[in-house]
DNA sequence: TATATTTATCGAAGCGGTTCGATAAATAAG
DNA sequence: CTTATTTATCGAACCGCTTCGATAAATATA
């Protein structure tokens, strides 16, 4: 129990060469010899030691998985849902999935995730945002990188996005149809891109609608770079609804801050969704626990993950592919905390 | 731009094996030989290349972290935060995290980690539960493992473990200082040993202060065998309620469940926490975003995770180690379901 | 001063794979 | 029937590190 190539060998009376060719499914071995090869492999359940062959072929079948300290401690798994899709993938394709945190704030070179240090992973997975020094370094040497809901000006990568504007219009839009003219707009992290580009589908919908009728879109908008979360949500929109002409509805930048929303929504003495409506984004679970439950935008989580691990496999088989950024798509479900006619819950994870 | 040890030895005028001394720390090197080495490691920007010194050592300093599937598709990042626990441990000890699913259905061999089929990690956390065949081959090839929020009756190896009787019964008393006597209880998942401590906790308090005259403890008791969630909280809830004697106070087996005892509670038109009051186990983050907000049992669940990285760590340096079992207590949060003065948060992830 | 110990360094083997070039056997071409 | 070509297999080198045993230099002991 702990077999070696030569093992293998010596069992079925061949060379390590043979058995190595014969493993790696290479061309030139006669039926005959390949199956006395697999029944030895099989007998001794032979399995080839990974750190052998990634010393040998100076690559290993690991990609590595960087996600930024604070999202470790973030309420609700959004990120962690991308890392599970990314090991779904990662698994199915053969590869070992290593995981490691970004630290904030990030010292170099001392938070260089070791794994990229010692060339233990082929390529690299970062999701929600990460130092810039990093990501520098990460450039410096070359190393494949997919980077996941996440994007700088002057950076050019591979990227799995979020179809974050025509989420936003989509999730406006139905607002409007149920007749909200004053519809607010609640965000916190509101530097992060996916939260900019959320409150553009917001301003591009308003102005279609309400053109100069609304000039003041401007009051209807808390906007604070705290990290996005219910204490921001509760403030802003407390501050919205305390004004003279309060909104009617009021998007919040993602679900964490529509949590909040619900909260000031309860202190003001307001029923949702009939003296306030509130529309999310991202569908955490959390989301139907609420009550009502809420309106939000769905992302496919586990399935940016997957694409993200496509893409890395993508450059790491064939290294002169072109860098490439996919926009995932969202879905608008349609719950209880704004009329309309409900979405049938879907089942992805 | 990626040298090897030979590189370094060359620029510091030593042999490849003087290097290894120095890198690693060993005796007998002069102070002055040892300078020589690490101003050339810091030039180059050495790193030992990680598979070769697996390869070497015949161990490589990745620790394995298995999580069952459905707990990946789980609502609450319950067990995501003993893993992230787990890695930050691992990371400050200098180990690997290397992530992998358990397949439910387990088939064997097709299901094992690769990881564990090639060797990639010294040893394995296994977290919520496991197939029973996988644990048998762990056992088999001798794998260091730690199980973490889980055991089986004649299954022998280490352990981090919840201490769930004693924070059940805090709970318990802690309602019943508030002077509830018919007090509910609901579970899914009801043959996962954490939860059968907790009713354990259930059982003996009530046992405790009423004896005799709460003679129907069972009908009180609402049991399933379905993952506990929201769903089974609900049925559960309702069907107690609507006893002819229904229960002032209901301790759900976990928040999840207690989400859907306030669904109940709502479609009955019972107020929480005058008509109802609820109790909650685990304190995920969704905890504090309802209304009222749940008051429950605190589970460390990071902390979980890092002794698990621990204790595992112990059992490689140190094989002939005995066998641990760790109990982390919890804390009982008092929050706005149940009555009776805050707790004030803490603030573990 | 000769001998025994300790200290510092090195060379080479080994970890378990992959792969290149060589060789022998089988098949095709002339 | 040779000779050229292809096919199947093998031996040995190599990937980058650790470590054992050898050796030489420095220090302690007799």
């Amino acid at each position: 129990m702990n077999y070696t190539i030569r093992d293998v060998a010596q069992r079925a009376g061949v060379s390590q060469s043979t058995v190595s060719l014969v493993i790696n499914d290479r061309a030139n071995v006669s039926p005959d010899t390949r199956r006395r090869v697999l029944d030895a492999v099989d007998v001794l359940e032979y399995h080839p030691r990974h750190s052998a062959r990634h010393l040998a072929l100076a690559k290993g079948g690991s990609i590595g998985f960087v996600l930024t300290e604070q999202f470790f401690r973030v309420s609700e798994p959004f990120y962690t849902k991308i890392l599970l899709g990314a090991e779904f993938e990662a698994a199915k394709q053969g590869f070992y999935t290593l995981l490691s945190r970004a630290k904030e704030p990030f010292e170099y070179p001392k938070d260089i995730p070791r794994f990229l240090l010692d060339r233990s992973v082929d390529g690299l997975i970062v999701a929600g945002r990460a130092p810039k020094r990093l990501l520098k370094f990460i450039k410096e040497k070359e190393i494949p990188c997919v980077l996941v809901d996440f994007k700088l000006p002057s950076y050019s990568t591979n990227h799995v996005l979020i179809d974050n504007l025509s989420g936003s219009r989509e999730a406006m839009n139905h607002l409007i149809s149920l007749g909200h003219q004053r519809i607010g707009f609640v965000a916190g992290s509101s530097t992060h891109p996916s939260i900019q580009e959320r409150y553009e589908g917001y301003r591009q919908v308003m102005y279609e609608n309400y053109g100069d009728s609304i000039s003041d879109i401007d009051k209807l908008t808390y906007l604070d770079e705290e990290e996005a979360s219910p204490q921001i949500g509760r403030e802003g929109a407390l501050e919205l609804l305390m004004l003279t002409d309060p909104p009617t509805a009021i998007f919040a930048c993602n679900d964490a801050t529509a949590v909040g929303c619900y909260k000031a929504a309860k202190e003001l003495g307001l029923s949702v969704p009939d003296d306030l409506a509130i529309m999310g984004f991202d569908d955490v679970d959390a989301s139907t626990h609420l009550d009502p439950d809420l309106s939000t935008v769905h992302i496919y989580k586990a399935e940016m993950g997957k694409e993200a691990v496509r893409s890395l496999v993508d450059c790491l088989e064939n290294p002169d592919q072109p860098l490439k950024t996919k926009i995932i798509s969202t879905k608008l479900m349609i719950r209880g905390s704004c009329g309309g006619e409900r979405t049938p819950e879907i089942n992805y994870f």
